[in-house]
DNA sequence: GTAATATATTTAGTATGCTAAATATATTAC
DNA sequence: GTAATATATTTAGCATACTAAATATATTAC
């Protein structure tokens, strides 16, 4: 069981996944976000301002605690505010500030670095391979 | 950017480790174990006894801190216990208990059936090269 | 032998992420 | 209109995981 296949391809997406985070992390905290704290703010650049949390945890694929605060420490670094629904008081729709639309271009050109770094020594046919390979377990899992 | 094949990739990978982390996560509860923990135990299991701390920060890749408070919450949980070395005072060894011993056939249980889930429908010859590719990428990034 | 440096671990404080339970508001059933 | 149910968010408490700083012990340099 130890070296087989199987377990080493579950071992091996575990370490890169792990180390990917890792050193995105770090390029994260030049901007003064954590890892995460991006995908989050990528929802309201892509025209979702206004966003309630419940759409936010769709979106994250992560639990509605979760999102409380994430959002309660981006609000306190001055990158979103929130604002009560006026129709359904239960609702709390989020917003970006100036400085929260400003992180898209840097945020972006991180993404890309750490892109081209994970995929430097594929070649563009394996890409695809790769790609379709992936989606395939994707789909398995859910 | 936005669709392009390498920002679908490195999505992909981070939602694939996502739910598998979760799902697995889920499956650790029924054992009394955190994911995460697994890995140590499992450092343990292959003959590892009186390993120090160090030696567990480098199998798992992480810092110091983070294997001092899952060594702290396995101890409390009676799956394995500490003892300080005689020649050096700075280090501590960690020794499984019998109860700790007694989960590697379930542990190693739910790997396979997460494994299982996991390459379902990717056909042998395609996981051989699943592997070459993420490899390659786990060397790119490293 | 003492001072400076290195190593191993812990503490404090931050984050994401979870579950279970509490709270507040809306909707539905009667 | 009131009671029961559903929905959105928060709180409390747990985990992994991080950095920075503190602590304790060893080793090295002199």
């Amino acid at each position: 069981m130890k070296n087989n296949l199987e377990c080493d391809i579950r071992q091996t997406l575990d370490r890169i996944s792990a180390k990917m985070r890792r050193d995105y992390s770090e390029a994260l905290r030049e901007l003064n976000l954590y890892v995460g704290q991006d995908n989050l703010l990528s929802r309201l650049w892509l025209g979702g301002d206004g966003v309630t949390q419940m759409q936010l945890c769709e979106y994250l694929k992560c639990e509605p605690p979760t999102v409380t605060n994430m959002v309660r420490s981006l609000e306190q670094n001055g990158f979103i505010y929130r604002i009560k629904d006026k129709d359904d008081a239960r609702i709390m729709r989020i917003f970006l500030t100036e400085r929260g639309r400003e992180l898209e271009a840097p945020v972006t050109l991180k993404w890309e670095q750490q892109q081209k770094k994970l995929l430097h020594s594929i070649l563009p046919n394996d890409r695809s391979l790769l790609r379709k390979l992936l989606k395939q377990m994707e789909n398995d899992l859910f």
